[in-house]
RNA sequence: UCCUCAGUAGCUCAGCUGGUUAGAGCAUCUGACUGUUAAUCAGAGGGUCACUGGUUCAAGUCCAGUCUGAGGAGCCA
C-alpha cells in the first residue's frame, strides 16, 4: 500500500510522542538546508520537517526545492522552535517529483492576484487560494446539509434547454450544424435549426428555476444547484460567463415564507463555516486586513471579515419595501447634495450606487427589499392585490449585502393561470412553446415561491475576495477560457 | 459595450521636459552559516522596454492603431 500517510491537518493536532508516521506533501520552503515547510493542502498550516545535518546526500538535499513532491517518515516531536508546536523529525526523505526552482512560476514570496489569475492551475497551491477553496467546499457541502436536513430534493434541471423563457440574459448556443456557411437554410435565409441535433434551436441554461417549479409541485420542496450559462459582455469583478446557482423552489410558501429561508440558510451556511473553517477564515481575515492597510482611510471597510460574518448570524436582516426603499433614498444626505449618478423615483430599477447606500451607509447591514414595480420585474412573479393605480407591484424580494449587492433574487410566482397569461402577454413570451409550464397551473395550482442565489458571490461575500475570478477554480470571461 | 488607468528582468515596480552601456527589491544560481519561521550574509547571471506603424539626428519615453490586464458603469446572480 502506497497511501498510508497521515495528513497534516491531522498530524498538527495530535500528541507528540515520538511516534513515526509517514507524510506527503509539497515544498513551500526549505530553510537553512534543515526545514522544511511542507503543505498536503489539507490546511493552510504547513509541517515542519527537520532535516538533520548528513542525513541526506548533497545532490537529494539540492533536490528539495519550492514546489517538490516528498513522501516524508518521521517521528512527531515537540518542537524546539517558537512557530509550530509539533514537528516531524526526518528519519527518511524520499522525493515524489521535483521541481526545477528556476521554472516554477510560485516563489517563495508575495505575488498579485493578477499573477496568479495567470496560473491558475498552479495557484490551488498558495495559502490564499488553498483557504478561498477550502471555503467553497464547505459553504457547498452545507448547502446540501441544509436542504438535505429540511426535507428538500435535490434536483438535477437540464443544462442545454430550448427556452430562454426568462429573459435571463444573452445564451451560449448549442449546435453540431458546421459553422463554414455551409448549415441548412430557410427560405428567408436563417438557420433551419430542424436539421440541428436537436431539431430545434438550443442553448446553455440561463436559469433551472421554471424546471425547478415542475418538480416542487410534486415534491413541495427542492432545490438546484448547478452551472449557468450566460453570454453576457460583461466585465466587472462579480460576473462570470460561467457560475454556480443555488435555486430553490417551495410549493405552499408565500412571500414571508420565502424571505424567512433565504435568512435561515444564508445564516446557516455562514455559521457552518464560522465552524468548521476557522483557520482558513482567520488566514483570509488577516490577508484582507492587510489589503485595507494599502488603502485610504475613508474606502476602508467598517469591520474585518470575521467581525462582518459574525455581525450577518447575530443579526436580523433589514426587511423594507421597494417603496420605503425609495422614500429613504428621497430623504438621504446623499440624495439632497445631489450625491447620486443616476434619478431616484418611485418605478427605477435601483442602480449599484442606490443598493450600496441603503446597505451600506443606512442599515449597513444586509437587507431584504420586496415588493418590487411590476414592470421591472419578471412574468413569473406574482402581482400583488390592492395596489394603487400606476403603482403595481409583485411579490419579489432581493437580498443585498454588503459590498457585493445583490446575493439573492426570489419571488412568489403567480399560480393565478388568467393572471400569468396575462403577464406572458405583456411580456412577449411565446405561450404554445410553454405550454409544459403552464401545466403547473391548469393541474392543481398552489401558492409556491423560490429564490436564486449566485454561489460565486456567496463565496465572495464569506472569504472577502473581491474578485469573483478568485473564487472559482477556472474563472470564464468575455475573452478568457483558459485551462 | 462604454469610461479611466496600466503593460519595462521570473515577480513587484522606478526610469524626469526624448540624449552614453535601461535600474532596484524579491526570486533564481554559487559560496558561507546552521534551531530556522517569507532565515541571514557575500557574490553572480538574467531585458525583442506588449505588438505594428509613424514623428525625430536620436524613442522605454512623443503620436496612431491593435492586443492584453485592472478598476468603475451598464446588464445581472
Amino acid at each position: 500500500m502506497f497511501n498510508n500517510r497521515i495528513k497534516i491537518k491531522e498530524l498538527l493536532q495530535s500528541e507528540a510522542k515520538g511516534q513515526e508516521v509517514i507524510v506527503m506533501g509539497w515544498v513551500r520552503t526549505f530553510r537553512n538546508n534543515q526545514f522544511i515547510a511542507l503543505n498536503d493542502g489539507s490546511t493552510n498550516n504547513n509541517l515542519q520537517i527537520v532535516v538533520e545535518l548528513g542525513l541526506l546526500n548533497d545532490t537529494t538535499l539540492k533536490r528539495i526545492t519550492t514546489g517538490a513532491a516528498l513522501r516524508v517518515k518521521g517521528n512527531i516531536i515537540p518542537s524546539l522552535g517558537k512557530g509550530q508546536k509539533v514537528e516531524l523529525k526526518a528519519t527518511n526523505i524520499e522525493i515524489l517529483g521535483d521541481c526545477d526552482a528556476e521554472k516554477y512560476p510560485l516563489q517563495p514570496k508575495k505575488h498579485s492576484l493578477e499573477f496568479l489569475r495567470e496560473i491558475a492551475h498552479l495557484r490551488f497551491r498558495t495559502n490564499t487560494f488553498g483557504a478561498v477553496f477550502r471555503v467553497r467546499h464547505a459553504l457547498a457541502f452545507a448547502i446540501h446539509q441544509f436542504f438535505h436536513q429540511k426535507g428538500f430534493l435535490y434536483i438535477h434541471t437540464p443544462i442545454i434547454t430550448a427556452s430562454d423563457a426568462e429573459g435571463a440574459g444573452e445564451t451560449f448556443r448549442v449546435t453540431t450544424l458546421p459553422l463554414d456557411g455551409t448549415a441548412p437554410k430557410n427560405d428567408d435565409g436563417s438557420i433551419n435549426f430542424s436539421e440541428d441535433f436537436f431539431g430545434k434551436s438550443t442553448n446553455l441554461t440561463v436559469s433551472g428555476q421554471l424546471e425547478g417549479e415542475l418538480a416542487a409541485t410534486a415534491f413541495s420542496d427542492i432545490y438546484t444547484f448547478g452551472p449557468t450559462f450566460r453570454a453576457e459582455n460583461s466585465n466587472t469583478t462579480r460576473h462570470l460567463a460561467e457560475f454556480w446557482m443555488i435555486e430553490p423552489e417551495m410549493a405552499f410558501y408565500d412571500i414571508e415564507d420565502n424571505m424567512n429561508l433565504a435568512e435561515e440558510f444564508i445564516q446557516y451556511i455562514i455559521r457552518f463555516v464560522m465552524q468548521n473553517n476557522k483557520e482558513d477564515l482567520e488566514f483570509l481575515d488577516a490577508r484582507l486586513a492587510e489589503e485595507e492597510k494599502q488603502k485610504p482611510q475613508n474606502e476602508r471597510q467598517e469591520f474585518g471579515l470575521i467581525d462582518k460574518l459574525k455581525f450577518v448570524i447575530e443579526n436580523n436582516f433589514e426587511r423594507i419595501t421597494y417603496t420605503e426603499a425609495i422614500d429613504i433614498l428621497l430623504n438621504s444626505p446623499a440624495y439632497k447634495k445631489k450625491k447620486f449618478k443616476y434619478d431616484v423615483k418611485w418605478g427605477i430599477d435601483m442602480q449599484s450606487e442606490h443598493e450600496r447606500y441603503l446597505v451600506e451607509k443606512h442599515f449597513k447591514k444586509p437587507v431584504i427589499v420586496r415588493n418590487y414595480p411590476a414592470a421591472i420585474k419578471a412574468f413569473y412573479m406574482r402581482m400583488n392585490e390592492g395596489c394603487e393605480e400606476g403603482k403595481e407591484t409583485v411579490a419579489a424580494m432581493d437580498i443585498l449585502a454588503p459590498g457585493i449587492g445583490e446575493i439573492v433574487g426570489g419571488s412568489q410566482r403567480e399560480e393565478r393561470y388568467d393572471v400569468l397569461i396575462n403577464r406572458m402577454k405583456q411580456f412577449n413570451i411565446p405561450i404554445e412553446e410553454m405550454n409544459w409550464y403552464l401545466d403547473t397551473r391548469r393541474f392543481g395550482s398552489v401558492p409556491h415561491a423560490g429564490f436564486g442565489l449566485g454561489f460565486e458571490r456567496m463565496v465572495q461575500f464569506v472569504t472577502g475576495m473581491s474578485n469573483i475570478r478568485d473564487v472559482i477554480p477556472f474563472a470564464r470571461t468575455p475573452k478568457n477560457c483558459e485551462f
